[in-house]
DNA sequence: GTTGCCATGTAAACTGTTACATGATTTC
DNA sequence: GAAATCATGTAACAGTTTACATGGCAAC
C-alpha cells in the first residue's frame, strides 16, 4: 500500500509524448533529443535510460519484445493505455500564472503533443488561456519596466527589454496559432 | 594539493553578478529571484544558502559582519577581488554554438552584468558574435523547417514555428542592442 | 498578543551530469 | 579487419526540490 513515486518529470513527459508519435528504442530517443531542436532536454544515457525505467515502473510505457535472431537489441518502447491517459491529463491541466513566468517551455511541449489526443475545443481553450495569461504577465512586465527602466544600468535595461520582446513573441505566436486552429476544419 | 571543486554553476554566477550591483543578505537574494522576472533561477533556501556557501568556499564572496546589537542577523554578502575576476572571466568567454542552441539564457545573464566590468570593445564583440551565431543557427532551423514542415503534425509544426519566431526575436534584439551600444558615447 | 514576514539553515529523496564500460552491427 | 555508429547500461557525484525547523522583529 506504500505510495512512493513522485509524479513524472518534464523529461518523462517529453519521452512519453514522443512515443505516442512513434515507437522508439532508448537510443532512438537519445538521437532525437540530440539532433532536433525540440527540447533543451538531455540526451545523455544517464538521463534517458533511468527515465525509461521510471516510465516502465509506472506502467506508462512497455517494451515490445522483438528479439533479433542473433542475440540482441532492437526492442522499442510503446505507450500503454495508462500512459496515454497520463499524457492527456498532463496536457489538459489548466494553465496557471507560474507556468507563464517560470516554465513556459513546458507549455509549448504540451501544445506540441496535443494533435491526436485532445478535442478541438480543448486545444482552442488552451490557446485562449495561454494568450490571456501571457497578456496579463506582459502587462505586468511592461508596467515594471516603465517604473524601473531609469534606475537600471544600461545592460540590465537591455536584458529586460529582451524579456519583454520574448513575451511579445509568445503572444504574437499564440494569436497566430489560434487563428490557424480556428481556420482548420473540425475533424 | 587536492583540487576538488567543480566550476560554479549558473546560479552561482547569477548570485555573484547580483552582489556586484548591490550587497545583499541571503534572504534578499531569495526575494530577488522570487519577485523579479530575472531568472528562472530557484529561490528556495535549499538552493540559495548552499550556493552562498560554495561561493564563500571559493573566496568569491565574503560576509560582512554587521551584528545588530540584539543578537542577530543582517549580514550581507560582498564580492571579493577574486569574485570580480571570476565574474569577468565568465562574461568574457567566447560564445560557442552550443550556447545558442542549449543555454541561450545564460548569455543574456552574462550580458546583463557586463555594465561596469567589460570594455566597450568587449561588449560590442559579444553582441557581434551573438548576432552572427544566432543568425547561423536560425538559418539551420529554417532550412530544417522547409524540409520537414510537411511531415509534421499541425501542432508540431506550430511549436516549431514558435521556436523560429523566438530566435528571430533574439536576433532582432541583438541588432538593436548593438546599435544602442554603438550610439553610446565611449566613456 | 498573535499573525505574518524577515532570516537562516538542514535532511532526505530525486534528477541529471560525467565518465566509464561493454558488445553488436554497419561501412569502408 | 578497422573504424564508426548502434545500443544499453552503471557508478560517483553534484545540485535542486520539498519539507521541516527555528527564532527575531513588525504591525495591527
Amino acid at each position: 500500500m506504500s505510495k512512493k513515486q513522485t509524479s513524472p518529470t518534464d523529461l518523462d513527459f517529453a519521452i512519453l509524448g514522443l512515443l505516442h508519435q512513434q515507437a522508439e528504442t532508448g537510443y532512438g530517443i537519445r538521437k532525437i533529443f540530440e539532433t532536433t531542436a525540440l527540447g533543451n532536454y538531455s540526451s545523455s544515457p544517464g538521463s534517458i535510460y533511468p527515465a525509461l525505467k521510471r516510465l516502465q515502473k509506472l506502467n506508462l510505457v512497455v517494451q515490445e519484445n522483438q528479439l533479433t535472431e542473433s542475440g540482441a537489441n532492437k526492442s522499442r518502447f510503446l505507450p500503454t493505455p495508462i500512459g496515454t491517459k497520463m499524457l492527456i491529463e498532463w496536457m489538459s491541466q489548466p494553465i496557471v500564472p507560474e507556468d507563464i513566468s517560470k516554465s513556459i517551455e513546458q507549455l509549448f511541449l504540451r501544445f506540441a503533443f496535443m494533435d491526436n489526443h485532445l478535442s478541438r475545443a480543448q486545444k482552442l481553450d488552451f490557446l485562449l488561456s495561454f494568450n490571456e495569461q501571457v497578456k496579463t504577465y506582459l502587462t505586468e512586465l511592461e508596467a515594471y519596466y516603465q517604473q524601473e527602466a531609469d534606475n537600471l544600468p544600461l545592460h540590465g535595461r537591455l536584458a529586460f527589454e529582451h524579456g519583454i520582446a520574448t513575451y511579445r513573441t509568445h503572444l504574437k505566436w499564440g494569436k497566430k496559432a489560434l487563428v490557424t486552429l480556428q481556420q482548420t476544419k473540425d475533424k
